[in-house]
DNA sequence: TCAATGACCTGCC
DNA sequence: GGGCAGGCCATTG
């Protein structure tokens, strides 16, 4: 069981800063397994239940592709939105600027 | 136990 | 510079 991997992927993203955002990619290579990003956006679909801000965790290119798993789906793009995020056609604006990458503020 | 799937990323044509 | 295909690892049926 990679239970650690979803708690690793938990932590990182509980660590993500309110108007902040990050990448699946960037967690992976914090976590030392970049060639298994979709793992990440896998446990994110878990964290689903937890008391994660998996709305912060998007893809490379900024888009929300996940908020398809989202209850309702514009969840998160609302919650973006309140955290100061400009999101606009589910495309987080600025997301160069917003970008926080763990293995650089970590 | 084996096989298929998936909120992706990187590399090559 | 843009588009296509492959690969990686864990979870689920």
């Amino acid at each position: 069981m990679a239970k650690d991997f979803y708690l690793q992927v938990y932590e990182v993203a509980c660590l993500i800063p309110e108007g902040r955002v990050t990448s699946y990619g960037a967690i992976a290579r914090y976590l030392g397994v970049a060639k298994s990003s979709r793992l990440v956006g896998y446990a994110m679909r878990q964290s689903h239940g937890s008391h994660v801000p998996a709305h912060r965790v998007v893809n490379r290119n900024g888009l929300l592709t996940g908020r398809h798993h989202f209850n309702p789906p514009e969840q998160m793009q609302q919650l973006l939105v309140s955290e100061r995020v400009s999101v606009k056609e589910n495309q987080i604006q600025d997301f160069q600027r917003l970008f926080w990458d763990p293995n650089l503020e970590l």
